[in-house]
DNA sequence: CGTCGTTAGTTGATGTATCAACCTTAATGC
DNA sequence: GCATTAAGGTTGATACATCAACTAACGACG
């Protein structure tokens, strides 16, 4: 067994500060949505949805898209249709399968929190970064993501 | 109330990845943690008691550095201390008050822990890093939070 | 065909995070 | 002093995340 190499001490104070500063930004905006009745990851769920053609995906694709496993996935979507904000279809093709749609009160939910979300993101984050740190922040995630054994 | 301002499409990529890759990763590094029996936040509040001068802290102290608040830790260390790995003493001077104080098993705990932990570090993000990146990583991050209303 | 491994998704148990309500002790103001 | 407010922590309820175990339908191959 190797010594460890320990993280110097530049190399720490920005791997803290990138743990400290997710968690609290993303807190943040979470807190922002609760206003909405939304949280964050019911949030992604309606965003995606409305990104797809026809307002529906496999929960399985969803799983993929927002890096979240299956039964995460179907814990969530269950939450949410309670809620009526999503409802499930049998997929024709696939008796195993189901369409996760977008109802029109999740319509409506989302319409009515995204303006406000993403101007709390652009005043969080993205309007404090130049377009310098912005590309290499994306490349950085890149780089980090590819490194990851994906589960997908 | 004006236009919202939607986000760019390299914005946009940038917000995602930053959002997928912080979730993919800790979710990594949690799994590599469950190895030793610990969880991420049972590391860093292990690891935060390591570096103080007495291994010890208040809550309220600890709930400022790692950006939590004072139930999320009450709650945490509650469950830690069911497990031996820390135990809480009264506070001398302040009655309302208590330290959170390592125990040898969260010391060896860390202690295994640490070595295989900080080489994951290492393997799937700072070392994939230039220190170009890293030093505009942490300023992206130092920005951010100067920017949120800091609850510490 | 039938069997068998794979894939899609669910379920239940447990740990984690947040909120609001609460209790106790400390500090402040008169 | 004594009343009031604030600060340090806890608690219980609920939502969220993860794991392992499970069901059922698909599909490939004999």
């Amino acid at each position: 067994m190797a010594e460890t190499r320990w993280l110097a001490e530049h190399e720490l104070q920005a791997w803290r500060n990138l743990n400290l500063m997710y968690n609290q930004l993303s807190g943040f905006l979470a807190r922002e949505l609760a206003g909405s009745g939304l949280s964050y990851p019911d949030y992604l769920v309606l965003a995606l949805l409305t990104d797809q053609p026809d307002q529906r995906v496999r929960p399985s694709e969803m799983g993929c898209l927002l890096g979240w496993e299956k039964s995460r996935v179907s814990h969530h979507v269950a939450r949410m249709e309670r809620r009526g904000l999503v409802e499930r279809e049998r997929c024709p093709t696939d008796q195993r399968g189901w369409f996760i749609a977008l109802t029109d009160a999740g319509r409506a939910a989302i319409s009515a929190a995204a303006p406000e979300h993403v101007s709390a993101v652009r005043r969080h984050a993205v309007d404090l970064l130049t377009d310098d740190e912005i590309a290499t922040l994306d490349r950085i995630c890149r780089k980090i993501l590819d490194g990851l054994p994906h589960n997908d």
